[in-house]
Formats: structure tokens, C-alpha cells, sequence
DNA sequence: TGCTTCCGCCAC
DNA sequence: AAACGTGGCGGAAGCA
């Protein structure tokens, strides 16, 4: 075959009439006379291509030089006959003709490599002899294919089996759009349902929440998960995100295991599984998720047992998993009625106060930092009223100092509050109810570096007072909730055994006066609550786990710099052992690049051994907070798996957790012994060298909680 | 139109 | 030079 970019295109010179027509097609004809290598070069030689459209080009590029796609005859000419340039346009035109073909042969390539020990199972009788295999094993991998991730508005079109002592990986089909046979899909459910519910018989699988939450839509109650490879690899590496990685199956796959593994879209593109009417590339794609899942497990095992944390997966991630479904289950009745008065309250008051801001400050954008920028830094040079070299932001804490200056300034502030109430809250919330008339968050147990939980759709730990009054317990229960009490300075205490917050905690007496009275040398009467001192060591305390600076201790103490330096200064020779302990987190991270917490788990931190300053300072902060803010969650976590117990013995619900807060739907006729076995829970499932405490609640409106005294006073 | 990034702000 | 840790989310603005 003659290469393409060897044929000269065209040789035709043309003969235009008006001038500017003339100059066009002088271009036009030296293009045309390009060679296709040339029409290439000045392609590519753009500087203002897009990356995305770089990265397309490269791509048709490497494929015509291969010979694997070629122009489309009808773009290599005129309408008038003449030969045409290859043009950007037309080389991008070829691109998704390039993606279809690439995948054509990415998915005929891993049908003719299909593993004999992938099983397409679609008679009766190949169940029957892929369930036979099943008595002989100890631990199966599962995976349910959907038609998307909604788990309440996607449906299972089939499912992935592994026995794993056989290593055989079935998929059984249900719910494909496919003229070939497939079993009746709840003839599948009910024959496999023995199999997921017997808890004897182990379960892993990658992200084991969703087809859990799946499974419960079509009545099937998963038990005996005893691994998840999402979860785990979160222990083994909290940061592949922040390293440009995920924790889907096949990024860690290709990562961990070097198997080379194309994405669904990559092979599927937007079609949904059920869309896939070949069931042989059905197979090939989904039981080798069963496949890698299981070698992905039994990698993650081995290195989970060299570097001793093992039994902390067991003991804590594994077991909050099932936590964690019963969480998002649960969810919250959200009070709409409620939700619309109180929406209809804020905007009236907001299109009053916009109005007046209107006439404070012309027509501006209130929710445009960049325009309110402009007007108060260049148009009414407010910034003369800040120090010099003060960023010239529009946040809250500029706006406070700028409000004795401008009259419309408060006003702003006032609208700041409740149009984010409005917009995050209050309006966002209605339109995430689900069918069943609540509002399910997602909860995250290996969202954040720390080990803490994240949630999200809502995020329901970041809800204010405000709004979580919306949130109601669902009819004939009530919310019970426990909160830790100084559940991060008591872990601070355990840890540097400093021996004035050892004994401040011991004895029952309150840190922040205790250790004001001391550190100030004050009597104790003038530290109690709401003095200046008891409000100083606290915000002191929190300085010292999050690691803040002089500078904004000052700003948050209203003193000046030097005397925030040495109250620090003053704070650390009191408590030596609080020193010492942050100075030996700090060493110890900058010779392993990690910090361990409660049960060993880590905190990796490269950083720290950066030898970037700033970047290795950022570490050090990080390596005392994550320490604390992690074993916290650990203990939240532990106590949240201890809970669920309880709320089995007594028929009540798990129902969400807020860092230092667990919360559980109870019946509403609960006795006070009740709420006492709960408050147990809280004290007794991790101990530290300082006791526990709880504040317990009730309530039915989350958000106007009410002690116990209160509750049972109320009754009777 | 959909995406990404920035700013700002809610929670613990 | 940078100095508060962990998150999620909404609106504006820039870009393709």
C-alpha cells in the first residue's frame, strides 16, 4: 500500500477573479497542495489547540499513519472536483469513527480471550452446575451488573458470581436487550438468594454498598461481607485522589496488579450494560470484574497483614460497612411544608434586602464576589480602611471590617447568611427526595484522608440548626443521639498524658477553666464559662491540635500577635508533654513519611520530607491533626458498629453519624434504661486514659433536641 | 450547553 | 512568599 502522506493531493491552481477571493484561495490552493504529512504538521503546529483536541488529533494521527483509518473520500474533494485540504475539522470528524472502531477491536480481542474459567451461564441447568460448585467454597466474590449507579431508580441486569476456591467467574445475565437466551430474572434472584444471605458463606466484592443497596431493592439481604477491595484499598492508600488516581476496580487493577483493564466506557462507551446485547462481551467484561476483584482482595490481604493492619480492616472498616447501608436506608423524613414556609420567609426577606442593596450599591451581582470586588476596591476604594498588604477579599471576615465604613455593608453580610441558607439549604433539599418521601444521603466511610466520614446528596454533616429542623424521624420513632464530648482535646489528653488535662478530665472538672486557671494563674472562679480565659484556652487548644499560626490566633483572640505568641509559648511550658508529643508526631513523619493513630492506622504524608518549606510545614500540621482527628473517627466508627448491635437487640435503626455524633432512630416509647444502654455504648466501646462523655438527646425534629431530663419530664 | 476553577461558607 | 485540620456545595466566570 501506497502511505497516504506520500501522494501529492493536488497539482490545480486556481483562478479567482476579486482580489480578497484571490488571497483565500491562494491559501486554499497551497493547503491543497499539501502533502498529508504537511497538512499534519500545520495542524498540529496550532499552539492554541484545546488538550482535549490535541489529545483526538495525536490519536487519528497514530491511525492513519498505521493505515488503520483513512479520509473519507467525499472530504478529499470539492463540490467542484477539486482536491481539498485535510483540514482540523475534518481529522476531528474522524474521531469517533476511530473511537467505534478501537472499540470494535477491544472487545472482539477480549471475547477471543475469554478465559475458559468464565462461565456464561444461561440455562437452568449451567446453574445448577455453577451453584453446585458453590457447597465446596468458603468465600465468594459478587458483583451486580445495573443499568446505572441511581440505587433507587436503576435496576440489576444480571450478576457476577466467583466461587473462589474453583476459580470460576460466572455471569448470569437477566435483563439484557438481546435476542439470545437469558434466565428469568427472578428466577436468578431467587436461586442466588440462598447463596447471598447465608452469612456462613463469605462475600467480597468493590464497593460492596451499592449492589448491597441493590440486592435490598429486590428483597435479597446481603450477609457475611468480609471484604471490600474499595474500602481496603483506602487503608492501604488514603491518598491514590490526591495522587491523580481513583478507587475504581480497574484504575487500581491496572495500578496495583498491572493487569491492563479498559474502563466500561472505553468498551461501552454511554450505553448501559443491559444495552449489550452480545452476551459473550458481556461475559468477557463482567467476570473478569469477578476475576480481578479476587486477586485485587488477595493482594490487599497480604500487604494489609505485612504492615499489621489486618485486624483494623476486620474490626473497624469491614463491620461499619453494613453501618453504613443501614444509614442510607434509613434516611430522613424531610418536612416539605416546612421546607416551603421557611423558603418563602427567606426570599421575601431577601428580595427586601436586595432592594435596599440596590439603592446602597447600584446594579451589582450580590452573589459575584469578582463584581463586588470591583465596586469596593475600585470604585469606592474601601480599601483604605484595611491594614495595608490585607487581601482584598469580599469574605466575611473583610466585610466586618469594612461594615463601619459602608452603610450597606451589614446589610450584605445579612444577605450573605440567608441566601446561603436559601440556595444550600432550604430550596436544595426538597429536590433530593426520594419516592418514599425522604432524603437519603450518602455516606462515606473512606472519604476523607483522616478516616473520617464524608457525605454528600445531601451532605448531611454540615447541615445548620437551621435547617436540620426539616429533618424529622420517620412516624413512630424518634432521633436518640449521643455526642462526644470534647471527643478530639480528650484524645489530645490520651495521647500527650499531659497530666493537668489528665487530671481536669479524671476529676470530672472542666478542661478549658482547669487549664486556663492554671496557665493564666488565675483563681478558677474567674475562669468559668463564658469568661475570657476559659474562651482563650479553648480556642488555644484547637489552635494547638489544627496547628494555626500566631497570626490568625490573634485575629481569633482579638489580641495582638505577640501576645498570641506567647500565650503558645506560655500554653507549651505548661504543658511540656503537649510539646513534646507534637514535636515527636513531627520527627517521626518526617523520617517515615507517615504518622500512625489509634490501632495503627496511617496517615501517610510524603511531604514531610519535602524539602519545600512550605509544603513540609503544611505536612507537620498535618501529622498532629491527623493523628487526633483520625483516632476520633476510628472511635466513632467503633462505637457506630457497637450501636447497630444495640439497635438490633431493641429494633431501632441506625440513622447518621456527624464525626463526633452518632444518631439512631428509637421508638418513640423508649425508657430511660434505654437511653442509658445507648449512653454505655458511647462510654465503654473504646476507652481511653481519660473516661468518655456523652451528651444524649431527644428529639423528633433533628436539630431541637432536648436532653433526657427534659424528654421524660416533657412525657410525663 | 456542559465542564472546570475559583470564591465563599456550612459543619465538626 | 506562603502559617487552620477534614469535608461538600452553590454561584459566577471562563472555556470549548
Amino acid at each position: 500500500m501506497v502511505p497516504i502522506a506520500k501522494l501529492r493531493l493536488n497539482i490545480d491552481k486556481p483562478t479567482s477573479a476579486a482580489p480578497n477571493e484571490r488571497v483565500k484561495s491562494a491559501v486554499q490552493a497551497r493547503k491543497a497542495a499539501e502533502t498529508i504529512d504537511e497538512a499534519w504538521a500545520r495542524i498540529l503546529s496550532n499552539d492554541k489547540l484545546a488538550a482535549a483536541d490535541r489529545r483526538k488529533l495525536d490519536e487519528v494521527k497514530a491511525a492513519m499513519d498505521a493505515g488503520v483509518i483513512g479520509r473519507d473520500p467525499r472530504d478529499a474533494v470539492t463540490k467542484a472536483g477539486r482536491p481539498k485540504a485535510f483540514s482540523k475539522a475534518e481529522a476531528l470528524r474522524l474521531y469517533p469513527g476511530l473511537l467505534e472502531k478501537k472499540r470494535a477491536d477491544m472487545l472482539a480481542k477480549m471475547v477471543a480471550e475469554t478465559p475458559d474459567n468464565y462461565w456464561l451461564i444461561t440455562t437452568k441447568a449451567g446453574l445448577d452446575e455453577f451453584l453446585a460448585l458453590l457447597a465446596a467454597e468458603d468465600e465468594i466474590v459478587f458483583d451486580v451488573e445495573t443499568t446505572g449507579v441511581d440505587i433507587f431508580n436503576d435496576y440489576i441486569v444480571g450478576h457476577v458470581i466467583s466461587a473462589v476456591k474453583a476459580d470460576v467467574h460466572a455471569y448470569i445475565p437477566t435483563k439484557h436487550v438481546t435476542e439470545a437466551a437469558q434466565l428469568d430474572h427472578d428466577y436468578v434472584t431467587e436461586r442466588l438468594k440462598p447463596y447471598y444471605e447465608d452469612g456462613q458463606l463469605g462475600k467480597i466484592a468493590h464497593n460492596a454498598k451499592f449492589d448491597i443497596h441493590m440486592l435490598a431493592r429486590e428483597g435479597v439481604t446481603l450477609r457475611g461481607l468480609t471484604w471490600d477491595t474499595q474500602v481496603a484499598m483506602h487503608v492501604l492508600n488514603e491518598n491514590e485522589r490526591a495522587q491523580g488516581g481513583n478507587y475504581q476496580l480497574k484504575s487500581l487493577v491496572t495500578k496495583y496488579l498491572k493487569i491492563p483493564s479498559y474502563t466500561y466506557g472505553d468498551l461501552f462507551g454511554s450505553k448501559g450494560f443491559h444495552e449489550v446485547g452480545d452476551l459473550t462481551q458481556a461475559l468477557a467484561y463482567a467476570a473478569k470484574d469477578g476475576d480481578v476483584t479476587l486477586k485485587l482482595r488477595n493482594f490487599q490481604k497480604a500487604h494489609l497483614e505485612k504492615i499489621d493492619l489486618l485486624s483494623y480492616y476486620n474490626e473497624v472498616e469491614n463491620p461499619v460497612i453494613d453501618v453504613t447501608i443501614e444509614m442510607e436506608s434509613a434516611g430522613f423524613v424531610l418536612d416539605r411544608e416546612k421546607a416551603a414556609e421557611l423558603g418563602d420567609e427567606l426570599r421575601q426577606e431577601l428580595d427586601e434586602i436586595s432592594a435596599n442593596l440596590t439603592e446602597e450599591f447600584g446594579d451589582v451581582n450580590l452573589n459575584s464576589p469578582a463584581q463586588l470586588s470591583k465596586l469596593f476596591f475600585e470604585e469606592l476604594k474601601l480599601d483604605r480602611h484595611l491594614p495595608k498588604g490585607y487581601k482584598l477579599s469580599t469574605d466575611v471576615k473583610t466585610l466586618k471590617l469594612l461594615a463601619p465604613h459602608h452603610s450597606g455593608i451589614k446589610l450584605l453580610l445579612e444577605y450573605r447568611e440567608k441566601s446561603k441558607l436559601l440556595g444550600t439549604y432550604i430550596d436544595a433539599l426538597p429536590s433530593l427526595v426520594q419516592a418514599d418521601g425522604r432524603v437519603h444521603g450518602t455516606f462515606q466511610q473512606d472519604g476523607t484522608v483522616t478516616g473520617r466520614y464524608a457525605s454528600k446528596s445531601p451532605n448531611l454533616q454540615n447541615q445548620p440548626v437551621y435547617a436540620r429542623k426539616l429533618f424529622v424521624a420517620p412516624p413512630g420513632q424518634v432521633i436518640l443521639s449521643g455526642d462526644f464530648s470534647q471527643q478530639e482535646p480528650r484524645f489530645l489528653t490520651h495521647f500527650t498524658q499531659e497530666p493537668v488535662l489528665l487530671d481536669a478530665y479524671r476529676s470530672g472538672k472542666d478542661l478549658y477553666s482547669t487549664a486556663a486557671s492554671e496557665l493564666f494563674k488565675l483563681p478558677i472562679e474567674e475562669c468559668g464559662d463564658g469568661s475570657k480565659p476559659r474562651k482563650m484556652m479553648k480556642t488555644g487548644i484547637l489552635a494547638v491540635m489544627y496547628g494555626v499560626g500566631p497570626k490568625t490566633l490573634a485575629e481569633q483572640l482579638d489580641i495582638s500577635e505577640k501576645e498570641a505568641r506567647d500565650f503558645v509559648e506560655n500554653f507549651y511550658e505548661t504543658y511540656p508533654r503537649v510539646k513534646a508529643w507534637i514535636d515527636s508526631n513531627e520527627q517521626f513523619a518526617k523520617k517515615y513519611g507517615y504518622v500512625k493513630m489509634l490501632y495503627g492506622r496511617k496517615r501517610r504524608l510524603p511531604e514531610a520530607k519535602s524539602r519545600d518549606r512550605f509544603v513540609q510545614f503544611r505536612a507537620m500540621r498535618q501529622a498532629t491533626n491527623a493523628i487526633i482527628q483520625g483516632s476520633a473517627a476510628i472511635q466513632t466508627k467503633k462505637t457506630m458498629i457497637e450501636l447497630q448491635r444495640l439497635c438490633r437487640a431493641k429494633g431501632w435503626q441506625m440513622a447518621f453519624s456527624v464525626h463526633d455524633e452518632i444518631g439512631v432512630y428509637a421508638n418513640e416509647d423508649l425508657t430511660i434504661e434505654d437511653v442509658r444502654d445507648f449512653e454505655a455504648v458511647f462510654l465503654n466501646t473504646v476507652k481511653l486514659s481519660v473516661p468518655n462523655k456523652t451528651d444524649v438527646e431527644v428529639s423528633r425534629r433533628w436539630g431541637e433536641g432536648r436532653s433526657i431530663e427534659e424528654w421524660f419530664n416533657l412525657l410525663a
